[in-house]
DNA sequence: TACAATACATAAGTTTTTTATGTATATTTG
DNA sequence: CAAATATACATAAAAAACTTATGTATTGTA
């Protein structure tokens, strides 16, 4: 696990990558899809991540339909249309910003190092 | 310039990284290393910059030292023994940092290539 | 049957950073 | 030379993001 500090401000990147390759997700599957892709060394708590998905929806950068497993709830998050062109500008500016980061840090992350696929 | 939330959670690793070598530096100097080595696109804030120059301080991750240059104070910064390693421990984690977020994100992003549609 | 996992949610508190403000000296420009 | 800009420190109020704690309820498992 990062130290808390490190992982602040990259909540909604990841939220709105995951949305961009999964069509739909609910909230505990993206929770234990970010702690498989990252061995465990990001775990998005529920208290981060609801408030966070409750924000994109009142944003409109997501649409939610419930669904009844069982007698439980599920709540899935989609991407609109919005959210699709906030997602890929979001995720650029990451990308960006890591390579400026880079140049501080002083380190040659060899391009293709460690992606999926 | 990136937007707020991103840069969060990354000014303690990148002063740090800079006192690592420069052996020492003052508070303005660090702010306008980093908008010259980001071409303008970071901007540390002065009350982001002393506050937490003076918790690193606190901590002993750092020294001080003031020098008269004319009539103004000039006060360096200089790691410790304990900040040395601190900023490695730090820069490390957060290049690791990097590694998981491309992970994630891919860093591929050429025309179409991980877009769904 | 107790415990862990699944699945949602909110609220109080902490940390980090922005925005605003203050003080003072030095340099450049009209 | 006056005014504006740059240098150089500092703090305080407010906003933002997240952690920790708590709550509810169902489902699977040892």
């Amino acid at each position: 696990m990062y130290s808390k500090e490190i992982i602040k401000g990259t909540l909604k990147p990841i939220i709105l990558k995951l949305l961009q390759e999964e069509e739909r997700m609910y909230g505990y599957e993206i929770t234990q899809k970010v702690k498989m892709l990252t061995a465990n060394k990001i775990q998005i708590t529920e208290g981060a991540l609801y408030p966070l998905l409750h924000k994109l929806e009142a944003e409109g950068s997501v649409t939610t339909e419930t669904e009844k497993i069982g007698k439980r709830v599920r709540k899935y998050y989609k991407l609109t249309p919005e959210g699709k062109a906030r997602a890929t500008e979001l995720v650029e500016e990451f990308i960006d910003f890591m390579e400026t980061m880079k140049s501080i840090l002083g380190t040659n992350l060899e391009p293709g190092y460690g992606t999926i696929g």
